[in-house]
DNA sequence: GGAGAATAGTTCGCCAGCGAATGTTTCGTC
DNA sequence: GACGAAACATTCGCTGGCGAACTATTCTCC
């Protein structure tokens, strides 16, 4: 049911809107946000995000322009890059944090508790048996 | 969970692949192929996609390239066009459909039918909810 | 019956992401 | 220690899709 999964998304992203941010934005600042360091390379990211390496760079590029996110270059290993959580970026994360956790609730309101577990569940056994399927 | 959306497109794409064929063109010869007449007018098949008038046209128009689909103007409403399956992409959707069919099935095949079943009932209702909610 | 609103499809400019090729830096091995 | 292989990020050209403006046709209603 990949149509649930497009409303999801297009309720999600408009939930998102009220505080000007795209999507994409988001789900990169909330990887950097879910780390103690607040920080990551672009390769750990794309490969969280399931993006391609210049597609990450692309985002990071928007993002910091935005200043919502710096990039360091790292002393030890001068090929690699670190992106860094600005505080900017870490309270525009966290409002919109609240906002989407609002809209996911609204939606799965209409199950019961029991039912959002089992749902949970289900979904979660699928993810990693897909994910283990193809490495 | 998009995470497990994604991999399941990515694994559908996957198997598309097999026979030269993008998703977005399966999708799009699907919902023709559902039909009686095997053709729609390009704002059905634009609103049954969630896709914007204009990316239905481009699709429409690389479909009509390589010959899957046809653009008949019609007669009554001249404003109107028909979009037609060709023989040609009636033969490629059922050999995709077989594809796509097998790829499916490997990846609901860890839960157990009582499973699947319960997990589509789930997947339904919050469907329908969310569309409700979204007009 | 003619003017303006509504409808259907397309064109245009833009954006995010991809794959392939590129430039640097580091690692492995002889 | 030097040279080729590997690792990282970036740039380049391309593609699918979007929103807004546009064209052509039909509907509405005074």
């Amino acid at each position: 049911m990949q149509l649930l999964v497009k409303h999801v998304r297009l309720a999600k992203e408009a939930a998102l809107a009220e505080v000007g941010m795209q999507d994409f934005e988001f789900e990169t600042l909330h990887r950097l946000a879910s780390r103690d360091s607040r920080q990551a390379t672009p390769s750990e990211l794309a490969g969280e995000l399931m993006l391609s390496p210049a597609g990450m760079t692309g985002r990071i590029d928007t993002l910091e322009k935005a200043r919502l996110v710096r990039r360091i270059r790292s002393e030890e290993d001068r090929r690699r890059v670190d992106v860094a959580l600005t505080d900017k970026g870490h309270e525009l994360w966290s409002a919109a944090m609240q906002v989407r956790a609002r809209a996911e609730k609204a939606m799965v309101a209409v199950l019961d508790p029991d039912e959002q577990e089992v749902l949970d569940g289900l979904l979660k056994r699928l993810l990693t048996s897909v994910e283990s399927a193809r490495g």
